[in-house]
DNA sequence: TTACTATATTCGTTTATACTCATATAGTAT
DNA sequence: ATACTATATGAGTATAAACGAATATAGTAA
Protein backbone atom coordinates (compact mmCIF):
# COMPACT_ATOMS: atom_id res chain seq x y z
CA UNK A 1 0.00 0.00 0.00
CA UNK A 2 3.36 2.18 0.29
CA UNK A 3 3.70 3.89 -2.91
CA UNK A 4 7.45 3.38 -2.96
CA UNK A 5 6.80 -0.04 -2.61
CA UNK A 6 4.27 -0.26 -5.48
CA UNK A 7 6.58 2.23 -7.86
CA UNK A 8 9.20 -0.75 -7.38
CA UNK A 9 6.71 -3.72 -8.15
CA UNK A 10 5.83 -1.64 -11.13
CA UNK A 11 9.52 -0.98 -12.27
CA UNK A 12 9.81 -4.53 -13.79
CA UNK A 13 8.93 -5.44 -17.76
CA UNK A 14 7.28 -8.72 -17.08
CA UNK A 15 5.92 -7.56 -14.20
CA UNK A 16 3.98 -5.03 -16.42
CA UNK A 17 3.32 -7.46 -18.74
CA UNK A 18 1.41 -9.67 -16.60
CA UNK A 19 -0.62 -6.21 -15.09
CA UNK A 20 -1.16 -5.39 -19.01
CA UNK A 21 -2.77 -8.86 -19.29
CA UNK A 22 -4.74 -9.12 -15.81
CA UNK A 23 -6.16 -5.96 -16.89
CA UNK A 24 -8.17 -8.05 -19.61
CA UNK A 25 -9.77 -10.20 -16.92
CA UNK A 26 -8.55 -12.72 -14.64
CA UNK A 27 -5.67 -15.49 -15.06
CA UNK A 28 -4.32 -18.45 -13.92
CA UNK A 29 -0.88 -18.80 -13.25
CA UNK A 30 -0.40 -21.33 -15.87
CA UNK A 31 -1.78 -19.42 -18.44
CA UNK A 32 0.62 -16.86 -17.52
CA UNK A 33 3.35 -19.16 -18.07
CA UNK A 34 2.24 -19.47 -21.08
CA UNK A 35 1.22 -16.44 -22.87
CA UNK A 36 4.20 -14.79 -21.53
CA UNK A 37 6.70 -17.50 -22.05
CA UNK A 38 8.56 -17.37 -18.64
CA UNK A 39 9.18 -20.65 -16.41
CA UNK A 40 6.56 -21.59 -13.02
CA UNK A 41 9.05 -20.22 -10.70
CA UNK A 42 9.53 -16.69 -12.15
CA UNK A 43 6.08 -16.30 -12.64
CA UNK A 44 5.10 -16.94 -9.00
CA UNK A 45 7.73 -15.08 -7.83
CA UNK A 46 6.67 -12.28 -9.70
CA UNK A 47 2.73 -12.55 -9.08
CA UNK A 48 3.79 -12.64 -5.08
CA UNK A 49 5.75 -9.42 -5.80
CA UNK A 50 2.54 -7.31 -6.99
CA UNK A 51 0.26 -9.32 -4.16
CA UNK A 52 2.70 -7.84 -1.52
CA UNK A 53 2.73 -4.37 -3.06
CA UNK A 54 -1.76 -4.75 -3.09
CA UNK A 55 -1.52 -4.70 -6.55
CA UNK A 56 -3.56 -8.01 -7.42
CA UNK A 57 -5.30 -10.72 -5.28
CA UNK A 58 -5.69 -14.33 -5.82
CA UNK A 59 -8.59 -16.79 -5.82
CA UNK A 60 -7.80 -21.04 -5.49
CA UNK A 61 -10.97 -22.69 -7.36
CA UNK A 62 -9.93 -26.44 -7.47
CA UNK A 63 -6.34 -27.02 -8.59
CA UNK A 64 -5.51 -23.59 -9.98
CA UNK A 65 -5.00 -20.70 -8.76
CA UNK A 66 -6.96 -17.07 -10.38
CA UNK A 67 -5.46 -13.67 -10.10
CA UNK A 68 -7.16 -10.57 -10.68
CA UNK A 69 -6.42 -6.85 -10.28
CA UNK A 70 -6.97 -5.00 -7.03
CA UNK A 71 -9.63 -2.22 -7.89
CA UNK A 72 -9.22 -0.88 -4.73
CA UNK A 73 -5.61 0.23 -5.34
CA UNK A 74 -6.41 1.81 -7.87
CA UNK A 75 -9.12 3.86 -6.22
CA UNK A 76 -6.31 5.03 -4.04
CA UNK A 77 -4.22 5.99 -6.97
CA UNK A 78 -6.06 6.51 -9.93
CA UNK A 79 -2.58 6.57 -12.26
CA UNK A 80 -2.17 3.04 -11.93
CA UNK A 81 -6.10 2.43 -13.79
CA UNK A 82 -4.37 4.79 -16.59
CA UNK A 83 -1.50 3.49 -16.62
CA UNK A 84 -2.36 -0.21 -16.79
CA UNK A 85 -5.49 1.21 -18.99
CA UNK A 86 -4.22 3.08 -21.73
CA UNK A 87 0.29 3.02 -21.57
CA UNK A 88 0.97 -0.52 -21.27
CA UNK A 89 0.24 -1.14 -24.84
CA UNK A 90 3.10 0.96 -25.92
CA UNK A 91 5.48 -1.56 -24.69
CA UNK A 92 5.98 -3.94 -27.65
CA UNK A 93 6.28 -6.97 -25.52
CA UNK A 94 2.55 -6.25 -24.05
CA UNK A 95 0.84 -5.75 -27.76
CA UNK A 96 2.39 -8.86 -28.69
CA UNK A 97 0.97 -10.75 -25.64
CA UNK A 98 -2.33 -9.52 -26.33
CA UNK A 99 -1.92 -11.01 -29.76
CA UNK A 100 -1.00 -14.21 -27.47
CA UNK A 101 -4.25 -13.67 -25.09
CA UNK A 102 -6.92 -13.33 -28.10
CA UNK A 103 -5.72 -16.11 -29.87
CA UNK A 104 -5.63 -18.48 -26.88
CA UNK A 105 -9.32 -16.78 -25.59
CA UNK A 106 -10.49 -17.70 -29.14
CA UNK A 107 -9.07 -21.22 -29.51
CA UNK A 108 -11.03 -22.73 -25.81
CA UNK A 109 -8.31 -23.94 -24.33
CA UNK A 110 -8.15 -24.75 -21.07
CA UNK A 111 -5.92 -24.79 -18.01
CA UNK A 112 -6.04 -28.58 -18.38
CA UNK A 113 -5.44 -28.43 -21.75
CA UNK A 114 -1.93 -26.30 -20.94
CA UNK A 115 -0.96 -28.30 -18.15
CA UNK A 116 -0.68 -31.19 -21.44
CA UNK A 117 1.39 -29.28 -23.29
CA UNK A 118 -1.63 -27.86 -25.63
CA UNK A 119 -1.23 -24.67 -26.77
CA UNK A 120 -2.60 -22.55 -29.50
CA UNK A 121 1.05 -20.41 -30.33
CA UNK A 122 4.15 -21.05 -31.28
CA UNK A 123 6.71 -21.14 -28.12
CA UNK A 124 9.65 -18.75 -27.46
CA UNK B 1 11.12 7.34 -24.08
CA UNK B 2 10.74 3.59 -23.36
CA UNK B 3 7.97 3.14 -20.44
CA UNK B 4 10.28 0.21 -18.38
CA UNK B 5 12.99 2.65 -18.13
CA UNK B 6 11.07 5.41 -16.99
CA UNK B 7 8.98 2.90 -14.29
CA UNK B 8 12.84 2.27 -13.32
CA UNK B 9 13.59 5.50 -12.77
CA UNK B 10 10.34 6.07 -10.79
CA UNK B 11 10.96 3.09 -8.51
CA UNK B 12 13.60 4.71 -5.81
CA UNK B 13 12.28 7.22 -3.30
CA UNK B 14 14.53 9.86 -3.80
CA UNK B 15 13.58 9.95 -7.25
CA UNK B 16 9.93 10.49 -6.61
CA UNK B 17 10.68 13.40 -4.07
CA UNK B 18 12.97 14.97 -7.21
CA UNK B 19 10.06 14.97 -9.20
CA UNK B 20 7.86 15.95 -6.17
CA UNK B 21 9.74 19.44 -5.65
CA UNK B 22 10.23 20.05 -9.68
CA UNK B 23 6.22 19.62 -10.06
CA UNK B 24 6.33 22.82 -8.14
CA UNK B 25 9.18 24.77 -9.98
CA UNK B 26 12.74 24.31 -11.08
CA UNK B 27 15.25 24.25 -8.91
CA UNK B 28 19.21 24.09 -9.01
CA UNK B 29 21.06 21.20 -8.05
CA UNK B 30 22.57 22.91 -4.85
CA UNK B 31 18.70 23.78 -3.24
CA UNK B 32 17.49 20.05 -4.10
CA UNK B 33 20.54 18.95 -2.03
CA UNK B 34 19.65 21.37 0.88
CA UNK B 35 16.03 20.43 0.96
CA UNK B 36 16.22 16.71 0.38
CA UNK B 37 19.30 16.82 2.65
CA UNK B 38 21.66 14.66 0.24
CA UNK B 39 24.74 15.01 -0.68
CA UNK B 40 26.09 15.95 -4.02
CA UNK B 41 26.93 13.06 -5.55
CA UNK B 42 23.96 11.70 -4.46
CA UNK B 43 21.89 14.46 -6.05
CA UNK B 44 23.63 14.47 -9.57
CA UNK B 45 23.32 10.73 -10.00
CA UNK B 46 19.73 10.85 -9.50
CA UNK B 47 19.35 13.80 -11.58
CA UNK B 48 20.91 11.89 -14.42
CA UNK B 49 19.05 9.17 -14.49
CA UNK B 50 15.64 11.10 -14.29
CA UNK B 51 17.67 13.07 -17.17
CA UNK B 52 18.52 9.67 -19.08
CA UNK B 53 14.29 8.50 -19.11
CA UNK B 54 13.36 11.67 -20.18
CA UNK B 55 11.82 12.61 -17.36
CA UNK B 56 13.57 16.06 -16.83
CA UNK B 57 15.95 18.35 -18.38
CA UNK B 58 18.24 21.16 -17.43
CA UNK B 59 19.66 24.40 -18.28
CA UNK B 60 22.97 25.78 -17.37
CA UNK B 61 22.57 29.99 -16.11
CA UNK B 62 26.21 31.35 -14.59
CA UNK B 63 27.09 28.88 -12.11
CA UNK B 64 24.42 26.65 -11.42
CA UNK B 65 22.96 23.94 -13.15
CA UNK B 66 18.82 24.07 -13.30
CA UNK B 67 16.53 20.97 -13.92
CA UNK B 68 12.61 20.78 -14.44
CA UNK B 69 10.22 18.34 -15.67
CA UNK B 70 10.03 17.59 -19.00
CA UNK B 71 6.48 18.37 -20.28
CA UNK B 72 6.59 16.57 -23.35
CA UNK B 73 7.22 12.63 -21.91
CA UNK B 74 4.30 13.38 -19.60
CA UNK B 75 1.71 14.23 -22.96
CA UNK B 76 3.42 10.88 -24.06
CA UNK B 77 2.57 9.24 -20.48
CA UNK B 78 -0.45 10.92 -19.22
CA UNK B 79 -0.42 8.65 -16.22
CA UNK B 80 3.19 10.73 -14.71
CA UNK B 81 1.35 13.78 -14.52
CA UNK B 82 -1.69 12.68 -12.54
CA UNK B 83 1.36 10.94 -10.32
CA UNK B 84 3.46 13.92 -10.09
CA UNK B 85 0.38 16.41 -9.43
CA UNK B 86 -1.92 14.39 -7.31
CA UNK B 87 -0.39 11.54 -5.64
CA UNK B 88 3.08 11.64 -4.72
CA UNK B 89 2.10 14.10 -1.66
CA UNK B 90 0.97 11.10 -0.29
CA UNK B 91 4.53 10.10 0.68
CA UNK B 92 5.30 11.32 3.80
CA UNK B 93 8.57 12.51 2.95
CA UNK B 94 7.21 14.78 0.10
CA UNK B 95 5.08 16.57 2.31
CA UNK B 96 7.76 17.55 4.83
CA UNK B 97 9.58 18.39 1.84
CA UNK B 98 7.20 20.28 0.62
CA UNK B 99 7.09 22.17 3.47
CA UNK B 100 11.12 23.13 3.49
CA UNK B 101 10.47 23.82 0.07
CA UNK B 102 7.75 26.51 1.15
CA UNK B 103 10.19 27.66 3.98
CA UNK B 104 13.21 28.07 1.55
CA UNK B 105 10.72 30.02 -1.17
CA UNK B 106 9.44 32.59 1.72
CA UNK B 107 12.80 33.18 3.28
CA UNK B 108 14.32 34.62 0.22
CA UNK B 109 17.61 32.37 0.51
CA UNK B 110 19.82 32.21 -2.51
CA UNK B 111 21.92 29.69 -4.40
CA UNK B 112 24.65 31.84 -3.43
CA UNK B 113 23.45 31.57 0.35
CA UNK B 114 23.12 27.85 0.76
CA UNK B 115 26.43 27.67 -0.77
CA UNK B 116 27.81 29.69 1.98
CA UNK B 117 26.22 27.33 4.52
CA UNK B 118 23.29 29.75 5.18
CA UNK B 119 19.98 27.37 6.05
CA UNK B 120 16.48 28.49 6.66
CA UNK B 121 15.54 24.78 7.98
CA UNK B 122 17.01 22.49 10.31
CA UNK B 123 19.78 19.83 8.98
CA UNK B 124 19.37 15.92 9.10
C1' DT C 1 -6.37 -42.76 3.95
C1' DT C 2 -2.88 -42.29 -0.18
C1' DA C 3 -1.42 -40.53 -4.60
C1' DC C 4 -1.28 -36.63 -7.34
C1' DT C 5 -0.69 -31.89 -9.04
C1' DA C 6 -0.46 -26.69 -9.19
C1' DT C 7 1.83 -23.33 -7.00
C1' DA C 8 5.07 -21.53 -3.57
C1' DT C 9 9.55 -21.47 -1.61
C1' DT C 10 14.61 -22.39 -0.75
C1' DC C 11 19.28 -22.23 -2.34
C1' DG C 12 22.95 -20.61 -4.88
C1' DT C 13 24.38 -17.58 -8.36
C1' DT C 14 24.36 -13.53 -11.26
C1' DT C 15 23.28 -8.96 -12.43
C1' DA C 16 21.80 -4.40 -11.31
C1' DT C 17 21.32 -0.46 -8.15
C1' DA C 18 22.62 2.85 -4.60
C1' DC C 19 25.94 4.90 -1.82
C1' DT C 20 30.56 7.34 -0.24
C1' DC C 21 34.81 9.44 -1.05
C1' DA C 22 37.85 11.32 -4.14
C1' DT C 23 38.86 13.36 -8.48
C1' DA C 24 37.75 15.23 -13.18
C1' DT C 25 35.38 18.50 -16.00
C1' DA C 26 33.64 22.56 -17.76
C1' DG C 27 32.31 26.84 -17.36
C1' DT C 28 32.67 31.52 -14.71
C1' DA C 29 35.04 35.31 -13.13
C1' DT C 30 39.16 38.05 -12.69
C1' DA D 1 45.66 33.47 -19.49
C1' DT D 2 44.78 31.68 -14.17
C1' DA D 3 42.08 30.63 -10.18
C1' DC D 4 37.81 29.22 -8.69
C1' DT D 5 33.45 26.71 -8.17
C1' DA D 6 29.29 23.85 -9.23
C1' DT D 7 28.34 19.70 -11.01
C1' DA D 8 29.55 15.25 -13.08
C1' DT D 9 32.05 11.06 -12.99
C1' DG D 10 35.24 7.09 -11.51
C1' DA D 11 36.37 3.49 -8.31
C1' DG D 12 35.13 0.61 -4.75
C1' DT D 13 31.82 -1.42 -1.78
C1' DA D 14 27.35 -2.86 -0.06
C1' DT D 15 22.67 -4.03 -0.75
C1' DA D 16 18.94 -5.60 -3.39
C1' DA D 17 16.67 -7.88 -7.28
C1' DA D 18 16.09 -11.56 -10.72
C1' DC D 19 16.75 -16.05 -12.33
C1' DG D 20 16.95 -21.47 -12.79
C1' DA D 21 16.85 -25.81 -10.75
C1' DA D 22 15.29 -28.46 -7.22
C1' DT D 23 12.26 -29.25 -3.40
C1' DA D 24 8.33 -28.22 -0.17
C1' DT D 25 3.54 -27.27 0.58
C1' DA D 26 -1.22 -27.56 0.48
C1' DG D 27 -5.10 -28.72 -1.43
C1' DT D 28 -7.63 -32.07 -4.77
C1' DA D 29 -9.13 -36.36 -6.19
C1' DA D 30 -9.58 -41.20 -5.66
Amino acid sequence: MDLVQVMKALADETRLRILNLLGQGELCVCELEQILDINQSNASRHLNKLTTAGMIFFEKRALYVYYQLNDELMETYPFIRQLIGAELVKIRKCEMDNKRLKMYRESGITCEDLKQGKLCFDKK
